[in-house]
DNA sequence: ACGGTATTCTTACGGCGTAAGAGACGTCAA
DNA sequence: TTGACGTCTCTTACGCCGTAAGAATACCGT
């Protein structure tokens, strides 16, 4: 059989592009062996296993998020919060994937880092900055799963379809918010601006900036 | 074969117990089929399919978190956010799918909607309302998933391990951090605490309380 | 005893991750 | 040219999965 000219790269992106367009529940080794052109048992020349190709995705998510830590810690801090959310809304099939792996692998672990540093410089404790990174960080992980998090076997889940059918005599000051225009996506992006800057401000320790 | 006097509920109540016990991936239709004595096409006869059954385990967890939004609403929105990490808290095999899955089942909503109407009654509009019951939601969540999620197949991802072999010279801050107590349960309690207080005294919109 | 309904089981299909090892290819030494 | 060797790919197989279709059983009212 001729050469390909695999690696390990080539799988991870071709998985990565799978899973965009067709969503998690489509990648299965066949499956990528297939969009690759080869079978699947190929493809453990170049990965261990599923886990590793898994793995493999959300340290590219999380490689590509990479903020400079100059100037106010607010802002950049908050510029990390927008650029992490961007990329998640991105790839929105990887929600569940990031969302339940630690973030362990390389990639993640150096910006939380150099935020780490840059925030000590400010004067910040190591622990009080990484416990401040850390929150921030789960933060938008929890905001951006409610608001484009999808089930692994059906994407898009049809939340207007349940949200509609709601009975205004049961549920009224929910069916009342929804026409006022809850979850849309002004209202994402309003409470995520929200919620963002009252933990900004809220969670600086004594008297910073 | 004798009856066995099986209900949806029993099914339901079987698969959390083994979902507790085991974990997630331990969760399929055979295998909760012989913790009943049965096999595994007679659940089908009380449950539509597998994905019934997920829902089912996320509404027994989410229903059991009832406050009473009577008292500062401050207050009892805190006791909220407590008791719904208390209860994932208490299942952490059930993170994954909270996390992904639309909070649409009728204990979930019912809860949010005497909870928004208290708020109205506090003279916060319907959506405001929404916005920060869904904000304190979001963010217990995914507080809790980073302080608890384990990845489906193998639970309890090995943190300890890979933070004890980081390199000191690469990650100062962050192995200073972990001397200094990150990650502890202490560590994650605190956490919650100040974030949950940031929150709550940052979103309150315009002069209320 | 009997008919009907409620409950359970058997069988089967296509898909999954991956262990084990056989086979084909390219390269280089003899 | 030949052969051996490392690199890459394929074939086969196992035991799991969710579940469609329908046969078989157990119970109940008559």
């Amino acid at each position: 059989m001729p050469r390909v000219g695999l690696s390990r790269e080539k799988v991870l992106a071709a998985a990565l592009a799978l899973v965009d367009r067709e969503g998690i529940a489509a990648l299965s080794m066949r499956r990528l062996g297939a969009e690759l052109g080869v079978e699947a048992m190929t493809l453990y020349y170049y990965v261990p296993n599923k886990d590793a190709v898994l793995d493999g995705l959300i340290d590219m998510a999380v490689s590509r998020v990479t903020v400079e830590p100059v100037g106010p810690w607010r802002e950049w801090l908050r510029a990390f919060a927008v650029a992490i959310r961007r990329e998640l809304l991105a790839h929105p099939a990887l929600l569940p994937l990031v969302a339940t792996r630690p973030v362990l692998a390389p990639g993640g672990l150096a910006t939380v880092e150099r935020m780490a540093a840059a925030l000590r410089a400010e004067g910040f404790g190591a622990l009080e900055g990484l416990q401040l990174v850390n929150a921030v960080a789960t933060f938008v992980v929890g905001h951006t799963l409610a608001e484009a998090g999808r089930t692994p076997g059906h994407d898009e889940p049809d939340v207007t379809g349940v949200m509609e059918s709601l009975d205004p005599g049961e549920h009224p000051v929910l069916v009342e918010a929804l026409r006022a225009g809850l979850g849309t996506p002004e209202d994402h992006q309003e409470r995520f601006d929200r919620a963002l800057d009252a933990l900004l401000h809220g969670l600086a320790p004594r008297g910073k900036s």
